[in-house]
DNA sequence: ATTTACATTAAAACAATTCTAAACTGTTGA
DNA sequence: TCAACAGTTTAGAATTGTTTTAATGTAAAT
């Protein structure tokens, strides 16, 4: 059973048509054994790189918003130009180095588990995110 | 003792001249009882509105980064096309409501105080936010 | 008052993202 | 198998938030 298959299945089950681009993309995202973050630019800048293939701006916008909405990707808190990606869906925490502007994993070995005393009322707890912002010591604050 | 006086002040210890633009800034800042949220394009409007007092653009955004160097401001990790500020400086965390857009403060009523058993090797923790974002029930995940 | 360094401004530049309209392609059903 | 439809890709234009620029203005020091 080769990855295609699998993409193609993955992609059909969430009503998305299984499209050569989309097969590149999930490629990307969804081969490598670890993990990762990126944005728009660096898939895309992949995409071109490693597989020789030109892709639009607007398909690669498109389809990481369909795989968003799907649950296939998550979306990362943070302010910043850009928009930041983790292909890592699980519920996770953040470290963001400022001196490098690298999103590292935060295991649970890093952080205890956050309780949540009270919500809003009427309201449902979509997601729970901390971001931890570190630097070299001598670096000055944000 | 006047406010302008307190903001004059408050400028000047932080080198940072007080014009009259700055001054109205502080005055729309710093003056209510409580603090609050807002983006560059809300502050830019409530200045233009209530003050009656043309406001370049670009003179709102130097001084909000000055101010926010200053530690006078802080800026709230959100993924948004737009950034939110906030006028409380002290440590907390914020709800995100997806229905509104809307920042909400969490007390420490709300939320256990985070426990970060490691850090990275190296760095200096600069900053922890914990972002929970809500919705209604019947709401699509964002 | 004069000078100087810093500020303000409008407009241009910029970068990320979204939109558009035309061409294209899976998919469905005849 | 093929026609037709609905969804997709694409390049480029449009939009939006933010930053830069270069000219003019102003606070503060001399």
């Amino acid at each position: 059973m080769n990855n295609i298959s699998i993409y193609t299945e993955k992609l059909r089950e969430s009503g998305l048509r299984p499209t050569r681009q989309r097969l590149k993309i999930c490629e990307v995202l969804f081969s490598p054994e670890k993990t990762f973050h990126f944005t728009i630019n660096d898939l895309t800048k992949i995409i071109e790189d490693k597989l020789s293939e030109k892709i639009s701006l607007a398909t690669v916008y498109n389809t990481i918003h369909a795989f968003k909405k799907k649950g296939y990707l998550k979306e990362i808190s943070i302010n910043s130009d850009k928009s930041y990606f983790d292909t890592n869906v699980t519920e996770h925490h953040h470290f963001f180095d400022e001196d490098t502007n690298e999103l590292i994993d935060c295991s649970n070995d890093d952080i205890d588990s956050v309780n949540i005393k009270k919500n809003i009322t009427g309201k449902k707890i979509k997601s729970v995110e901390v971001l931890i912002k570190v630097a070299s010591d001598n670096q000055n604050q944000n």
